[in-house]
DNA sequence: CAAATTTGACCATG
DNA sequence: CATGGTCAAATTTG
């Protein structure tokens, strides 16, 4: 099996969100009409129920997809909208980073997108097309006009040099096996609640720099946005480099991987953490529909077992490792974390191209790929 | 009493 | 200079 380039990956996860919201438009249609005949409900009322899984699916499915690392990518918008204000001049300032739609540099794109593609994005992001509509305006009217916009603000939003990190969503505190230490709690601009940072507990004994931060980012379901950054080094919990992976389920084509790099590529360690990360076959994003078809009485694998409800492959004690080899030569071992998380909310591998450009130089990283044997 | 957590100060970054 | 990340002294917990 061999997946997608990097560089083709990041769209293919784009193409396959907005196809989710589309599918998410055509069922809420549905059940529109669904509702408009009130005699239907009374004789089936399964059929409702079916309709809004299928919705609540679509829309699950998105978001775990947002929560990948792509939040540069075009057309991708925050779970929670924020209601910030920044000027059009202000925002010529900034760099690109895990920013909203509105920066500057992308309205000016979203200006230039032709007759199809401006309707597929009024279509999916109405809201932001009404403000896209209202800096056409602005533009015409008054070049230098400092219209205010709604925007993530910049400002503080940097990350560190070397900071790898791979993010997971999850509803709830589970334990991802790793003995942890905190040793800090911010309060976050523009969020509700403050964040927690934590150590390896033996960062002191072993040197071990694995660090993780959690992250509230909704009360009602709770879903907190958990961040792991540097590979553990701990003795503790590593182990060799070895594959024991394999889909829970014959007819499942989706599996939960975590890879932590733990490679050297000149004198520049991987210190990468891939993270729960979903791999599919090429005919598409498995929907919620799919994995339930599937039988998963027989939870077959040596390793993995299956939870039927958190649609979870669950690792209960044992860390799983893989070998990954670069087109680079490069070899990456890996382990198997948090496979605990209580819904099915996980985030793609989280990495991005100027953080492999750090890795490796920016020489030919679109043929990364990798191996799953 | 040792380990873990809390919290204000300090540091790095953009 | 504002912000997020880390440190370390004070405090709490087991």
């Amino acid at each position: 099996m061999e997946t997608p380039t990097w560089s083709e990956s990041l769209p293919i996860n784009r193409k396959k969100a907005i196809h989710e919201l589309t599918q998410g438009q055509e069922w809420t249609d549905k059940l529109r009409q669904i509702l408009q005949r009130s005699d239907h409900i009374e004789s089936d009322p399964t059929s409702l129920d079916g309709v809004v899984d299928r919705i609540l699916g679509m829309f699950d499915n998105t978001l775990s997809i947002m929560g990948s690392s792509s939040f540069n990518q075009p057309f991708q918008l925050p779970t929670n909208y924020l209601q910030s204000t920044c000027s059009i001049d202000e925002q010529k300032s900034s760099k690109p980073d895990d920013g909203f739609l509105f920066q500057s540099s992308y309205l000016h794109s979203l200006c230039s997108l032709d007759d199809q593609e401006s309707r597929k994005f009024n279509e999916t992001f109405p809201l932001q097309a009404s403000y896209l509509e209202s800096f056409h305006k602005s533009r015409k009217s008054d070049k230098n006009s400092r219209m205010v916009i709604p925007v993530k603000i910049k400002r503080g939003c940097y990350k560190r040099k070397n900071s790898w990190a791979s993010t997971q969503l999850t509803s709830g505190l589970t334990d991802d096996g790793h003995a942890w230490r905190k040793y800090g709690q911010k309060k976050i601009l523009e969020s509700k609640h403050e964040r927690s940072y934590y150590r390896c507990t033996y960062k002191l004994d072993q040197g071990c720099l694995a660090t993780k931060q959690v992250q509230k980012i909704e009360d009602e379901p709770p879903l907190y946005k958990i961040t792991y950054m540097r590979s553990h080094t701990c003795k503790n919990l590593q182990r060799a480099p070895q594959i024991i992976l394999d889909s829970p389920n014959p007819r499942d084509t989706s599996i939960l991987l975590n890879f932590e790099a733990k490679g050297l590529t000149g004198n520049k360690q991987v210190s990468s953490y891939f993270h729960t990360m979903k791999c599919e076959h090429e005919e598409g994003f498995p929907s919620f529909d799919n994995l339930r078809d599937n039988d998963q009485s027989t939870p077959s694998n040596n390793c993995l077992s299956w939870d039927p409800i958190t649609q979870i492959s669950q690792v209960p004690s044992e860390f799983v490792s893989m070998s990954v080899r670069l087109d680079h030569g490069v070899y990456l071992g890996s382990e198997h974390g948090d496979m605990t998380s209580s819904r099915a909310y996980s985030s793609m591998a989280s990495i991005e191209q100027h953080e492999m450009d750090d890795m490796f130089g920016s020489n030919d990283f679109n043929d990364f790929s990798f191996c799953v044997l």
